[in-house]
DNA sequence: CGCAGGGTTGACATCGGTCAAGGCCAGTGG
DNA sequence: CCACTGGCCTTGACCGATGTCAACCCTGCG
C-alpha cells in the first residue's frame, strides 16, 4: 500500500507547507508495520527504542505507573501520532506507551528519522505539531487538576469527538471509543467507580449513549456546555465526517 | 549589554550544535526589555500577540482561567523560556501568562522570530526544548491526577529545584520560590488552604523550610523519594550553584 | 497608624475513594 | 449446546482527603 503515509503527511501538511520532496522523502521511508494488541505495551518505561513508533490505525496511550500501582495516562495517541519523538532528548522513554485497541504501527528506523528532520519543513512541522500536543497535555492538567469528574469526562469526550471528526470518523455523532472505565479513570485521575457513576449520571440526563464501545453523543454543544470545551486549541480545520472513507479495521468490538 | 541572549542560547545549545552564524543572529535580534510586576499579564488569554516574549528574568506562569473563576497554573516559566511559540499554531491564545515575581521580559519581533526558525538547527533545538516541555506537562499531569497533595508539592519543588539547580541558582539547598500558596494551589489543583496544612506537615517533618520567599530543602534525596521524583525527564545536565554568577535583581522578596 | 495581602485555624461539608459483593456478557472448552 | 471463566460493569455502605466558609493573625508598607 502506497498510502501507508497518508495519516502523518496530511497531519505534517496541516501545520507546514510540505514540499514535493519532503512528501516524496516521506513516502520513501520503508517502515515495517506490526500489530500489537490491546493491552500490550508499544514500548515500555526505560526502553531505549531504535526505532520511531508511528501510530497507523487504532488507538494507543501514554501513561506512567507509580510504585503503588496507581496509573496516570497523559495522552492518546491516534493514527498519524509518533509515539516517541521524545528519544531526542531523553535517550530512554520516562513512561509506557500501550495500545488501548487492537493498533498498528509502523516502525521508522531512527536513521531514516534524523534525515526527515534536516529538512526545515518537516521540523517545522513537528515543531507545530507538538505544540498542539502541548495545548491538548494543558487541558489535562486542568481536568484533572480544577474540572470536577462530569466536566473533565465531558472535556475529554469532547476532545476525542473533535479529533475523530477531524479525520471523518464520526458518523452520525458517533465513534469508537472502546475503552474501559478503568482506563477513562487512570486518563482523568478517578477512581473507576467513580467513572461509572458519573457516566451514569451522564446517561441519564441524556449527555452521552454507550453501545460496544461506541460513544453517541446525541447534542454535541451541550456537552462543549458543560465541560467549558473550546476547540481551538486543537488546531483542527472542521471535516464533516466522510462516508467514502472505510472504517479501520481496528477500534470495532 | 551583549549578553541579554544569554539564556535562550545556553537553552538551544543544550539541544542542538549550534553553529557561530546560528548564535550570531540570535544575538543579532533587536528586542525591548520590558519590566511586569508581579500579577500582571504578560499576554493575556484571547490576544493576538506581534511579538513573542521572552523570560529574561524572574518567574512566570501560563495559566487559565475557568469560568466560575477557578484558576489552573499549567507551566513555570524562568529565564530563557518563550512564552508564545504557540502563535505558530493557534493565532489566539488559549490560555494567558502571568508573572509570578516581578518579571523582565524581552519582545522579539515575530517576522525576526520566522527568519530564526529557518535555521534547522535553531528550529531543531526548539522542538527538542519543547519536547521536555512535554515531559514536564507530563508530571504535571500526575501530579494533578495522582499524586496527593504532598506527593504533588515534594515533586513540585523537586521539578524547580532541580531546573534553578541546573542555571546556578540553588545555594546550599536553598532558592527563591517567591509565590503564594494560592498559586502553589493552582499548580497542583488543591485549595491554598489544603496547602497551606499540607506545607505545615512537610516543615513539621523537616523537609522544607520557608523564609521570606526563599525555599529551603535541607534533603533532597528524601524530598525525591517522597515525590517518586526522577529528574530525568528535565533532559538537565547536573550543574553545581555558580557562586559567582549574581544573583538576579527579581524573585528576591 | 492603618491597610492589604497573605498565612493560619477551626468547624463542618462533600466529592470522590475504598472495599466487597454481585451481575452481565463474550469467549472457551467440553 | 451448555457450563465455566475472566473481564468489565454496577451497587451499596462506609471512609477519608480535600474543599468551604469564616474568622483571625501577621507583617510589610504607605
Amino acid at each position: 500500500m502506497k498510502n501507508k503515509m497518508q495519516e502523518f503527511i496530511r497531519k505534517l501538511a496541516g501545520f507546514s507547507h510540505l514540499h514535493a520532496d519532503d512528501i516524496e522523502a516521506i513516502h520513501a521511508l520503508d517502515a515495517e508495520l506490526i500489530t500489537i494488541d490491546r493491552g500490550v505495551d508499544i514500548i515500555s518505561e526505560g526502553d531505549k527504542p531504535k526505532f520511531l513508533n508511528l501510530v497507523h490505525a487504532g488507538l494507543a496511550c501514554r501513561y506512567k505507573l507509580l510504585e503503588d500501582g496507581r496509573r496516570q495516562i497523559t495522552a492518546y495517541l491516534i493514527p498519524g501520532d509518533l509515539c516517541d519523538l521524545n528519544v531526542y532528548v531523553l535517550d530512554k522513554m520516562d513512561h509506557g506507551i500501550m495500545a488501548l485497541t487492537q493498533t498498528l504501527i509502523m516502525r521508522i528506523d531512527r536513521t531514516d528519522m534524523d534525515a526527515l528532520l534536516e529538512r526545515p519543513r518537516i521540523a517545522l512541522g513537528l515543531l507545530k505539531s507538538t505544540l498542539v500536543d502541548e495545548a491538548v497535555l494543558r487541558q489535562w492538567i486542568i481536568s484533572a487538576g480544577r474540572r470536577r469528574a462530569i466536566e473533565a469526562i465531558a472535556h475529554l469526550f469532547c476532545e476525542v469527538h473533535a479529533r475523530m471528526a477531524a479525520v471523518g470518523h464520526v458518523q452520525d455523532g458517533s465513534f469508537f471509543l472502546p475503552i474501559t472505565q478503568q482506563d477513562l479513570g487512570d486518563t482523568i485521575g478517578l477512581t473507576p467507580v467513580h467513572v461509572n457513576r458519573s457516566l451514569q449520571e451522564m446517561r441519564s440526563n441524556d449527555l452521552i449513549r454507550m453501545d460496544h464501545g461506541a460513544l453517541h453523543i446525541p447534542d454535541i454543544a451541550r456537552l462543549h456546555d458543560i465541560a467549558g470545551f473550546e476547540p481551538l486549541y486543537l488546531h483542527l480545520l472542521e471535516k464533516s465526517a466522510a462516508p467514502g472513507r472505510a472504517a479501520d479495521l481496528v477500534g470495532r468490538p
